[in-house]
DNA sequence: TGTGTAGTGGGGAATTGTGGAGAAGTATGG
DNA sequence: CCATACTTCTCCACAATTCCCCACTACACA
């Protein structure tokens, strides 16, 4: 599974290399969505489906439901690793990442997700300053 | 099991020798991640699956686990030992630590603490103060 | 004093990340 | 239906980092 935090650049065709270890989750294919939080959400095929699944069961009834729905599915493009290791992210995904020419690939369990450098930095010096809610965490979990 | 306080120190690559004693819990693979206080925690790789496995349930829809599970898995990297029974820590991880060029390496149970070797004195010497309150807090506990 | 183990350091090879050039494919306008 | 411009894909090449191996020193134990 996908965990570990690397820093990479995006190229002028739109072009972010995976890390190698990641890869070869990803070679069966992959889909890229938007996430929550700005951040971008890739998928390996596999787990996707059954995401899919999920989401299409959800009641449409309600609306912020239907709107979350409409964004992670409406939003996904499939993706294919080049010989280098690398995906091309579609510019209308960039765009909702305001990703600029740093981002930062974190691994999270079955999924990766792709920030912007700046964005990543400020969401972590955020949530470490709560830390002490943190340490309440790690107790329930009785880690 | 892991206990005892071992000093050691990071070379420039970021290499750091695991004492002898613990090296064998750990040769099936190992993740270091970031812990409490600053400091890094390594766990084996089976008490690690357990661990993530209880992170990926936890709701995604709540922003204040969603920021725990990221700096716990995103934290996390996954290591080897090498032949000489060293691991390589991430420059992000040794930068959350503040760790420089000493460091001291904690057996606590089911995991290894690694801190900079400072921090770890300070830390220790302002706990030895407050061990009175410690004291009071065990008894709380039944020990 | 020799032998083994543990911790430290460094050199060279292989892998990974990045950028760019050319080919193939797609769309647009006449 | 063709020609042109534009985008996308594939491939090649360089640079930087990481990994793997070997060597040295220090200490412990016979």
């Amino acid at each position: 599974m996908f965990f570990g935090e690397f820093t990479h650049s995006i190229d002028s065709k739109g072009r972010v290399a995976i890390p190698a270890k990641f890869r070869k989750f990803l070679e069966k294919g992959a889909v890229v969505t938007k996430g929550l939080d700005n951040s971008l959400s890739v998928y390996p095929i596999i787990e996707w489906q059954t995401l899919a699944e999920k989401l299409a069961k959800l009641p449409l009834t309600q609306s912020s439901s239907r709107a979350f729905v409409r964004m992670m599915l409406a939003g996904a493009a499939d993706v294919e690793l080049d010989k280098q290791g690398r995906i091309v992210l579609p510019e209308y995904l960039r765009i909702y990442g305001g990703i600029n020419k740093k981002v930062v690939i974190a691994g999270i369990y079955n999924r990766i997700e792709i920030w912007d450098s700046e964005k990543w930095q400020a969401f972590k010096s955020e949530s470490e300053r709560n830390s002490g809610e943190i340490a309440e965490k790690l107790k329930e979990l009785g880690i």
